[in-house]
RNA sequence: GGUCCCGUGGUGAAGUCUGGAGUUCACGCCGGCCUGUCAAGCCGGAGGUCGCGGGUUCAAGUCCCGUCGGGACCGCCA
């Protein structure tokens, strides 16, 4: 009973602490912001009405959003990706002893540890093991464990559950003392392992045939109660708040688990590029502004007020001028910066793995581009993918509507151009291109009101309406099919495989309208989710050089960038049939994300300025816009060619994420903020007449 | 620049269409009970300026306008 009085005591007292605390805690929280300054937007945040996370998600995102997570949590334990990164102290050589001396100095990580060793990263100074490796091999061993408390499972004065967690698992510690030890306190634990009693053994944890017992417990660090589980229920927390404390979501296991994916996959990248030869360099974050491509962020000179460096949205120039250096192979993991608007597959910044090599035709580069895919496909989900596919951009288009296809899923366009030929429905007459669509058993799930929702989306995505029918035993349920010829229905239900119950949504339009409104028709009403299914890799090859006319200049648009490589076969057409012309680029896709892009460059300055008159640019501007990179050019560029990848997007597939933020430790909001830091930040008056910068007003 | 969805105790939701007292549920938190739990259980309690501002109304979480914040998408991303 002494021990229970000072229990209660001391409770009392964390409760009146706590109190105090949890006020100055946001007092705190408040002046650190204050302190950072901002616009209206940020001091609004500021407010103390705001300092208490306030934003839910809706019903139905949190529940797609549960769900997702559960079907992906299962799907990942099929195909059982992490396994290895979760339990590395699965690998250890049974019966090989751990070391478990407090005192023993560990050394740092090696890069690729020898999974058959003993994990280097398990035992520090103040613990033998981390919370995920005990296993009943540790029977009768004492460890310390150190590690944050989750569930506590109390059962009176002398018996209390609690499970410690780390990075690397949980442990359930038998306490049978009365220590106070609440959610997120930071402690270690010494005892005994031992097995469980029968019947209580956990077979939903790694751990979960063992208990520490006899356990001595420091608390080394207290903590306030968080602000949402530690555990997957923080999935369905507002993202604001996620991000408004990320050290705390980043506790989780499924962050813990992306981040080590993203690791293992940069690990992997790096091998296998540098067993390919290629030499890692690093390239300048302070460059010139380029005049083409993205928008850029801009940095202040202070010594030179009034000129800028730019931020390298990639480090295209430098890549190839260290072919002209020689450098043979050059490859970097790069951050690359891009001030345009953000996207679930978007952040301001991200991570490339930037190649380029000389002496090469495409095949060269598709397989050491390969080779270092598939090595980090590998690493993240134990399986390396078979050889990856190619397809034209032409097919690509004519298949999926799209450049970059989903081809883990059917409904393919299918061409109906031929079967109205010659038709009397006015919206189909003269048409460049007719394509359908086949939605498998659509006609039931489609009412009026979802059929006009997708009129509008082709609307908007440029199509001047869009025709849908729905396949009946005799014909078709549909506005139009009067209009149609009995031949011309026969022709469309032979041509698209239709069967009774089925929707066809069918768009007449010129032959890029009609492809990209139905390959976008066509994933919006097919396409899984991001994780489920095979891995279809596939390399789009021979994008067009051009592609469109630019709205402002009336010239036409590098399909790639002006310094692509033409198709050897289509060299003749540049000037003749400029549209028609090919090129060496190519893109490599992943269940339908963009990885990234290359292309074989042009090394001869004849074609060069045959591409540049093509694209409506003189000499003279390509000299002053493009001077400094293809002059240097003329001193001897091998024939060279590259590539780069995005590791966000990468990453996020394999850890089966639909967002790049989920594999990002620190990512932006779709409106650039970062909610932990309040960043952006408005910038000191000092700083900025030092730079030279004058603020305006906000435009009003 | 545009379209759409969403802001309700610390967290997630219901309530909003059809205005009538801050009502409800789950989790968490605080206290009590509890010796084999494992997202423990039982009992009790605290906690909200319904994002913010304006309008309509006898009356607004609910209707209208604006604004801030979050998300998805179009434009943009050579």
């Amino acid at each position: 009973m002494r021990r229970r009085g000072r229990v209660r005591s001391a409770r009392c007292e964390r409760r009146r602490v706590r109190g105090r605390h949890h006020r100055g805690r946001s007092g705190a929280g408040r002046h650190h912001r204050d302190a950072a300054g901002g616009s209206r937007r940020r001091s609004c945040l500021r407010e103390p009405e705001h300092e208490e996370p306030d934003e839910g998600s809706r019903s139905q995102r949190c529940r797609l959003r549960r769900d997702h997570r559960v079907d992906r949590a299962r799907c990942l334990h099929r195909r059982d990706p992490s396994v290895a990164i979760r339990h590395r102290a699965d690998h250890r050589r049974p019966g090989r002893p751990r070391r478990h001396h407090p005192e023993s100095p560990v050394m740092s990580t090696p890069a690729l540890p020898d999974p058959a060793l003993p994990d280097p990263a398990s035992a520090t100074s103040m613990r033998t093991h981390r919370c995920g490796d005990l296993r009943r091999e540790q029977i009768g061993e004492t460890v310390s464990l150190c590690g944050w408390v989750g569930r506590r499972r109390e059962h009176g004065e002398h018996l209390a559950f609690v499970d410690l967690r780390d990075h690397s698992g949980i442990t359930q510690c038998v306490v049978d003392n009365d220590v106070d030890v609440r959610s997120e306190y930071v402690v270690r634990i010494t005892g005994v392992v031992r097995d469980r009693p029968a019947g209580t053994v956990n077979e939903s944890l790694p751990t979960g045939e063992i208990e520490v017992g006899e356990c001595t417990v420091e608390v080394l660090r207290r903590a306030d109660p968080p602000p949402f589980p530690i555990d997957a229920r923080a999935d369905g927390v507002d993202e604001n708040i996620r991000l408004q404390y990320r050290y705390l979501d980043l506790r989780r296991e499924r962050m813990q688990r992306n981040l080590r994916i993203r690791a293992a996959v940069n690990s992997a990248v790096r091998t296998a590029m540098e067993r390919q030869g290629f030499v890692e360099i690093e390239t300048p974050m302070l460059v010139p502004s380029t005049p083409e491509g993205a928008r850029e962020f801009l940095v202040p000179s202070r010594k030179e007020p009034g000129s800028f460096y730019a931020l390298p949205q990639s480090p295209q120039l430098f890549k190839q001028l260290l072919m002209v250096a020689g450098v043979d192979r050059y490859y970097q993991m790069a951050r690359c910066l891009r001030d345009e608007d953000l996207r679930a597959d978007r952040q301001y910044e991200f991570m490339q793995m930037d190649m380029e090599m000389s002496f090469v035709t495409q095949d060269d580069v598709l397989d050491a581009v390969s080779e270092s895919v598939l090595a980090a496909a590998e690493a993240a989900t134990g399986e390396r993918p078979p050889p990856i596919e190619r397809i034209t951009w032409l097919e690509a288009m004519n298949r999926f509507g799209v450049d970059k296809p989903d081809m883990r899923f059917a409904m393919e366009l299918t061409e109906l151009t031929d079967v109205f030929a010659s038709t009397e429905f006015k919206a189909f007459a003269g048409a460049g291109s007719i394509k359908g669509i086949r939605v498998p058993g659509g006609a039931d799930q489609y009412g009026r009101n979802q059929l006009d929702k997708l009129t509008d989306r082709a609307k908007s995505l440029g199509a001047k309406g869009l025709v849908w029918l729905k396949v009946t035993d005799g014909g078709f349920d549909s506005p139009v099919a009067k209009f149609l010829s009995d031949a011309e229905a026969a022709d469309v239900r032979t041509r698209l495989e239709a069967e009774t119950g089925d929707l066809l949504l069918v768009v007449a339009d010129e032959w890029a309208t009609t492809c990209e409104v139905l390959g976008t028709l066509r994933n919006d009403l097919g396409r899984p989710p991001v994780h489920e299914g095979p891995y279809r890799y596939v390399w789009v090859v021979e994008f067009p050089l051009f592609v469109g006319i630019d709205r402002d200049s009336g010239r036409p648009k590098p399909g790639h960038h002006p310094f692509t490589t033409p198709h050897p076969d289509d060299v003749d057409k540049i000037e003749s049939d400029p549209m028609a012309v090919r090129s060496i680029a190519y893109d490599l896709v992943l269940n339908g994300w963009e990885l990234g892009s290359g292309s074989i460059r042009i090394h001869e300055p004849e074609l060069q300025r045959r591409v540049f008159t093509a694209l409506g640019i003189s000499e003279d501007e390509a000299a002053r816009k493009f001077g400094f990179f293809l002059n240097p050019f003329d001193y001897g560029a091998p024939p060279h060619g590259g590539f780069a990848f995005g590791l966000d997007r990468l990453v996020a597939i394999l850890a089966g994420e639909e967002n790049i933020r989920e594999v990002i430790a620190f990512p932006k909001t779709q409106s650039g903020a970062d909610p932990m830091t309040n960043s952006p930040v408005s910038a000191d008056p000092k700083q900025l007449s030092e730079l030279g910068l004058k603020v305006l007003p906000p435009a009003t």
